[in-house]
DNA sequence: GATGAATGAGCCTTCATTCAT
DNA sequence: GATGAATGAAGGCTCATTCAT
């Protein structure tokens, strides 16, 4: 018997429709919030059939956590990526950090609004501890770490975990703002924003446009 | 045998009916989430007939508005009245805003919960400039003021509108992360936190306790 | 025991009230529509209180029923009272038959509609039978009594109850023409096309402007 | 054992399932009255589901209005399939509209009672209007053009507009009466009525029992 | 794999009716 | 008599999910 030729790919098709639906369902809860985004919307967004969505992806609830997941990934990745690239310093990696922040790729009006919605929906909450909460803490105890360092080499006193609070807040703030229509200011001046903080907090290290 | 307790009043004036429907409103925002607060439920919370809600609210939309715009008004009164009764320096008035924003009455689970859903729904947004646009500009602009003054008084140089702002992100941020289970840390701890990222802006005028 | 001073005329009060009603019902459904006509429309249209339609009609089925037998016999009472002063000949009575139908104070907008949106209505024709059965069999009595007269006074064969249809419809069909808005003639010629009918059955009795 | 028949197929292309909805749109309008009906009971006598109505028409009123349409059609459709049909005198014409309006499958106790029905409705006069409009100004135009011709060929004075206006009403009242219950005389004495007034106004062409 | 018709649960809204004041 | 708050049933509409093709 012949062996058969290798059957086309089968999984990278389904993975990048996957992946095509994600995308469509981030532009969606972005631009109609969470309450209102439904199946048959993603499916016209990605230029797909309405039955395609629950054939991909069981229910809704699984498309939005897996969408969640995605972004969460995306987002921890970008940091790491951002922290293996920067030098060893314990000021040099949080520059690192705050300029991955605000990368273009990320900082993006769609997932910045995206996230928003994620987050201000009670429900998703659990969802969100479960898939993304690891990913966060592992970013909180960098941050902790990172201020602890820099609390040590400046020989400032204070409590690292505060400051370090001071940072993530300061920076998740901002975004906000960048994602409300009204506060409207440039992702420029949101990183001198917190770079303002950074350097209120650590002023030998940091000045008003970062690393000194 | 007793007499049982009277049972509230089947008639309530107008606006005692509206007051209690907000406040179940609040509740169940809180609890639910935005896109699963229902009218049934708020009723159910409120202890009335599903109807009632429609009478008195002809929408649900508007019932969500008024809830929206009963918030900020709250809010504002809240900070006005510790404004009043602070001392004229601007470092009074920051402290007092401060914990003002901590006040326990307003720093409720409940609140902040209700205040995320609404912020995080992106269809509410415009509603939400639309009425509480000028009580936040309002803030903002007094918050401004006082990180001038307090910049001009320390003899510290830099942009207060980013101090302004890096103080509000801030007191914002923690309040998100108390309504978060997860991130389970206390009211005091919070106000640390924000008295940390002000010590660091003016450490002249304020310690990690507050205004020294 | 002394006699009780009479007590103000009770009755009146309640018919007055009652025909102000109703006559606010026609009103709503003549601008409205029978579908979307609603007690709180009614009510608010008399300037009176919602539930004070309740009190004086128990259901709305009542005030409707009630409203459609008013009308009922404000038409009858119409060419009840037309016929009445009218000469004794066949041609006479139907002559001021026809012109009692263009009455202006019966051949109103609002009446017209009103009974279209009655006519109309299913549910609405039980009902009209039971209350304005009677009358309308009268009326078409009388028209078929006068039918036959005019035959045989002109000599002219013909199913007299045909001919009394035919003038009947074309009344009818001419207030309807009337309500309609699209149809936009005025009420004289409307008056001259039922001429235009009778003149053709009785050419000798009736020209163009009515009686010869 | 006998095989059952065959269901009714579960999925039906687009206009098929449109035309069955409009058709029990018509049968709930003439039973229930336009007040009464509701989308369950439409879905109810087509024998699917609710949701399904609002899947081929987005709302109650597009379903009415595309209804309204359809019969609208389906009306022109037959009168002018009779006039294509008919010879070329003025009065062959006539004959054949005249006929046309009692085709049994038109002049039906269910199409009868919808037609009332929607146009005893004020909220559908609009759309009636748009609906319907040029398909009634067609056949107003027609009617007069006929009247004229057949003026002239009897050597008969007086106002065709008038004339073609008595001839539509009167078809336009004869229905009507049939759809009453009450008024009940059967289709064929319905058509004499209309000959009575046709064979009043142009004696020469027409009799009792339509053209001569 | 892919499509889109079909289903049914759940929600918002309207409104007739009741009833305390 | 009169008012208007309160109730609850019923209808229109949305939408996640299923399923025949």
């Amino acid at each position: 018997m012949d062996a058969a030729p290798p059957p086309p790919p089968r999984k990278l098709p389904r993975d990048a429709r996957r992946k095509q639906l994600i995308e469509a369902t981030i532009e969606v809860v972005a631009e109609r919030g969470y309450a209102r985004t439904t199946l048959t919307e993603v499916a016209r967004k990605a230029g797909l059939s309405h039955g395609l969505v629950n054939f991909h992806f069981q229910t809704k609830e699984s498309l939005l956590t897996e969408t969640l997941a995605y972004m969460s990934e995306e987002y921890r990745d970008n940091w790491g990526r951002a922290l293996e690239a920067a030098g060893p310093e314990p000021e040099e990696q949080l520059d690192a950090l705050i300029r991955a922040d605000f990368n273009p790729e990320i900082c993006t009006p769609n997932r910045l609004a995206a996230w928003c919605a994620f987050w201000g929906e009670a429900s998703c909450r659990p969802l969100y501890q479960e898939k993304c909460g690891s990913n966060d803490e592992a970013y909180i105890a960098l941050l902790e770490r990172l201020a602890q360092e820099l609390a040590a080499k400046t020989g400032r006193g204070g409590d690292a975990a505060l400051m370090a609070r001071v940072i993530r807040v300061v920076m998740e703030g901002v975004w906000v703002d960048l994602m409300t229509q009204s506060a409207a200011y440039s992702r420029e001046e949101g990183q001198r924003t917190v770079h303002c903080a950074v350097s209120a907090l650590f002023p030998q290290l940091f000045g008003p446009d970062g690393l000194r």
